[in-house]
DNA sequence: AGTCGCTGGTTGTAATTGCAACCAGATTGA
DNA sequence: TCAATCTGGTTGCAATTACAACCAGCGACT
């Protein structure tokens, strides 16, 4: 390599990724001791919810859930199964599916926050104060453009 | 939920998630471009290579790389398959097994950095600044007890 | 209209991960 | 010493994820 990063990046860095694991796994954890589908499942629910009209396209959820759209199918399957959400066909494009929330969905999106929010409660913001969060913000920001 | 975690929690720990997935695909693509392996050989031929004596028991290597198990026993059959490590017997612990690098370890080891080194200055390193390198430092820390 | 390239979405199949059960060796403790 | 329990590690099998190929509809250009 031309120019290595310095210490203090790759240390991190290596911190970053920790912490993001074990988060995850704290909170995959306690939904499943609360009898609850894993995490995933809470993203798309929530971004569904947060849409405007609580309507999707599925390529837009794709961007926001930030996962590939042959993973994302997949996905979608299983939670219609659950009859957690309904696949419309899309009038504006053929080609395309509009996804919507059934009551079972949003039952479900708020029994697994009463779990999730409290992890993030009692794993993240409790050991943070309000400086360490603001400033962590700002720094996760310039890292997404 | 009692008591729901504030709206910057909330923020801050999407953002982490996010940023973490952002870096984690960003390095596994410019890895596989490279025609290199992913991303969790390197962690387990790092872990190795640093550890006293270039030799490390199983289970403190599956606690360093945060990998149960069943999932590591496995991992590591790939990278034996592939010469880049041994599992000698454990003389202490005739139970354990101890893995080692090959030569072919090392190598490979090398080679990941040049790329992975590389992504973390480009994607990571050079968005930041001093102080932000350090308070993230700090704040992650928190998190990990 | 007709072709070409691009985009949204699905699917077959292989690779990886997760779970639970298992085995053998260590440790405890009566 | 012997059982009971725990720990390090592996394995069978199911669920999930990754990759590549595919299909149909859109848009642009002729």
């Amino acid at each position: 390599m031309k120019i290595p990063p310095k210490k203090e990046s790759v240390a991190a860095w290596a911190h970053l990724f920790r912490v993001y694991k074990t988060l995850l796994e704290q909170s995959e954890q306690e939904l499943k001791r609360a009898d609850l589908p894993p995490l995933s499942w809470y993203d798309v629910l929530l971004e569904v919810h947060d849409a405007p009209g609580q309507r999707i396209r599925q390529f837009e959820l794709g961007q926001k859930v930030l996962l590939p759209k042959y993973n994302l199918s997949r996905l979608l399957d299983r939670l219609q199964n659950e009859a957690l959400l309904n696949r419309e066909a899309c009038p504006e494009d053929r080609r395309g599916a509009v996804i919507t929330l059934t009551p079972g969905g949003r039952r479900l999106l708020k029994r697994m926050w009463a779990v999730y929010g409290g992890t993030i409660r009692e794993r993240f913001e409790a050991r943070l104060t309000e400086r360490d969060l603001v400033s962590l913000e700002r720094t996760l920001a310039k890292l997404l453009d």
